[in-house]
DNA sequence: TCCTAAATGTAATAACATAACATTGTTGCG
DNA sequence: CGCAACAATGTTATGTTATTACATTTAGGA
């Protein structure tokens, strides 16, 4: 089970997260959820660092954003590939066996070991064409 | 030739991030530069625009920061990778094709036009292990 | 219960990035 | 040459993202 129980705050930014179709700042999150009494930026980036250690929510490091999970069930050691549409924002979640094995030969030849690897592909989409 | 002329503050940053071995955010730049008469951010992240625009300087988007160009002729268009210790702050510029192939494919099928990748695995290397 | 570790609240500040606008430098063309 | 057009620069102010420091509260186990 990965739904394991969240604190107040967690749960709070991952709802928003969770409703919202295209990634949110942190300070996105502190705006719509100042009526719920949250106040603070750190209060957010606590629950943000929880939640993206957990798997539930990831950070995109282009955008200096954050999205919940595609797949809240996902193993949390594979790595994972974003597809950003510049235009609407949206934000495609994908894994590539094919490409995790060859950034994991590139790391076996240099004794390189991974800690967190990102890889996030901006452009435009289908729709947005 | 890559070497088109450069204007005087796009020269003292590459030179700059050239001479570094670790990467440096705009603002490391702008300190080191004070003294050749930069004053402000805005002078820094020009050059800096340009300079990754021209592909002699790259933004690695995990650490808000900018490296020189590890192989300065290098085609602007593929995909660039980085291995980045955090132990040790080094980088290791690379590219893979099968990579590269897979992603391409990951875009066609979905009719996604891809403008921008950034592939960057953090983690630890071998002398820091 | 009592202790500990985790989570929370709050204020202040640090680090990263851009907007707006005035000025100067360069290039090319009539 | 002289002027137009554009690129680059300089400067101030401000916007956005993230962390430090420290006090307080909460939850769970011995």
């Amino acid at each position: 089970m990965t739904e394991q129980n969240l604190t107040k705050n967690q749960d709070l930014v991952l709802n928003q997260l969770g409703k919202s179709k295209t990634p949110m700042s942190a300070y996105d999150l502190l705006d719509s959820l100042r009526d719920k009494g949250l106040k603070a930026p750190l209060q957010i980036y606590r629950a943000l660092d929880k939640l993206t250690e957990m798997g539930l929510a990831h950070r995109l490091e282009s955008l200096n954003a954050f999205v919940a999970c595609a797949h809240p069930n996902c193993h949390e050691n594979e790595l994972i590939a974003f597809g950003i549409c510049e235009k609407c924002n949206k934000v495609w979640e994908f894994s590539d066996d094919e490409v995790s094995n060859r950034l994991d030969l590139w790391a076996k030849e240099r004794d390189f070991t991974p800690v967190k690897t990102s890889l996030e592909i901006r452009g435009i989409c289908a729709k947005c064409a």
